[in-house]
DNA sequence: CGAAGGGTTGAAGTCAGTCAAATAATGTGG
DNA sequence: CCACATTATTTGACTGACTTCAACCCTTCG
């Protein structure tokens, strides 16, 4: 079986990149079916349970991955134990440099979360070998130091009520919207009120507080505590202080 | 003259990028002696009084630029006035993206400064051709990703008292100390009380009152509101929550 | 000398934090 | 499926850290 496989040079993609979730969005896109057919010998496709490290035991730490659905947090601890959330990663991208040395980084599973990790080493090859792939993952650390950078002003400058605003604003324009048309969003949250409170730098009772608040004037409809209804996201965005 | 010019393709850097501050710090290490008297044709050093924008007008909006001595700040604004910085940067860093469309961010001189740009197109085109210029840039990208997620803890968690502590010793750390022996630290501030309150997302008031706390405690010594002497920074550092 | 800008200090107000208790959601064993 | 235990979230009363508003000080510069 498999007469088709015998040339090694311009092989095809290998079926499980074919059928993947990521295989246009994450790096894998910028590979040609010869380095995918490399990529995949080393990967590693997994389910990571909510609230767990992402951080694979053993033969894994150091590897860099796909997040093929799910969100993940990164977040930074002081030594007291004050906590707070320094970025969101969504499906499908791509989770790299954070659990390296560096910066005291941990990335853990925000909600049920798929990730295809690969070593290392394999992954500095490839960088070498692909002008594209450099470019990409480049092009990713920009996006994501201008999420912080916004971020930032959230966290510096913005009231209470405004960061919550800003963070279900967040959520509607960057999750997979369960049903989105036109100005409507809705959606779960990924986050428990007190990841939300270590992202915003708030406390669980205010987060609770402001929520109640757009609640009650009608900026957000809640359902269960996680699913919530945004009738008008460019109120929404008014209420963040976007405008 | 100049009779060693004759050759074109292994010619000698220019001499006034020899003479540079910034030819092994910045960008323009990673380049051949070529590429840099390529670059060197369109390039434009000049100073940049405190208080000004570093975009240059007309030929340069949408710049690149090193910046070869001072301290440049990277502010956000939101729409009623409230202005958050979201980043310092020392020479010899490479001064990019920032002012390109993108994120609504604005490149201003902390401090008299003196910076070398290069237009746009130049830069872009030399990426092309050399992977170590990309790679450089991308280091630099993920050390301001790092910056700035250390500072949304900063933002987010700690103390006014924390904050301020945090912010000096910044500087103590990044600042071309005046005078550093083995703990202790002296420099002049490259910000006023204002551009420091911006940075920590609290009022000049509050500055104020912390610094004079840290006065009083004998953590800083203050001399003629600029100059700063921290005796030890341990201590700084301990103040800052960093242990 | 007087005006102007940057910085400090004081008094009063407010927003978000803390502490505590009630309520809702979720899970568990019988 | 129910009673119970456990955790997540909300709500309330109170406190406190930081802001706001206002006056004052100090240096600089015309």
């Amino acid at each position: 079986m498999d007469a088709h496989k015998k040339y090694t040079n311009e092989c095809e993609a290998p079926a499980i990149c074919k059928a993947c979730e990521a295989r246009h969005g994450g790096i894998c896109a910028t590979l040609t079916a010869t380095q995918l057919v490399e990529l995949n010998k080393h990967s590693n496709r997994r389910k990571v349970e909510a609230g767990n490290e992402v951080i694979g035991q053993g033969e894994n730490v150091g590897a860099y991955s796909n997040i093929l659905k799910g969100v993940v947090k990164l977040s930074k601890m002081m030594a007291d134990g004050r906590q707070q959330i320094v970025g969101l990663q969504f499906a499908p991208d791509f989770l790299g440099r954070p659990f390296l040395s560096e910066s005291s980084i941990s990335a853990e599973a925000a909600t049920e979360t798929e990730i295809c990790s690969f070593p290392r080493p394999i992954i500095e090859r490839l960088v070498g070998e692909s002008a594209d792939l450099e470019r990409k993952l480049h092009s990713q650390s920009l996006k994501e130091l201008d999420e912080a950078r916004d971020w930032m002003l959230t966290l510096g400058r913005k009231t209470a009520q405004e960061k919550v605003a800003s963070f279900l604003y967040l959520i509607a324009t960057h999750i997979d919207p369960e049903r989105t048309s036109g100005n409507s969003s809705t959606f779960d949250l990924p986050l428990s009120r007190a990841d939300i409170a270590d992202f915003l730098g708030l406390t669980i009772e205010t987060v609770s507080r402001q929520m109640t608040k757009l609640r009650k004037e009608g900026t957000i409809v809640i359902e269960n505590n996680r699913h919530v209804i945004v009738p008008d996201t460019r109120r929404l965005r008014h209420a963040a202080g976007n405008d």
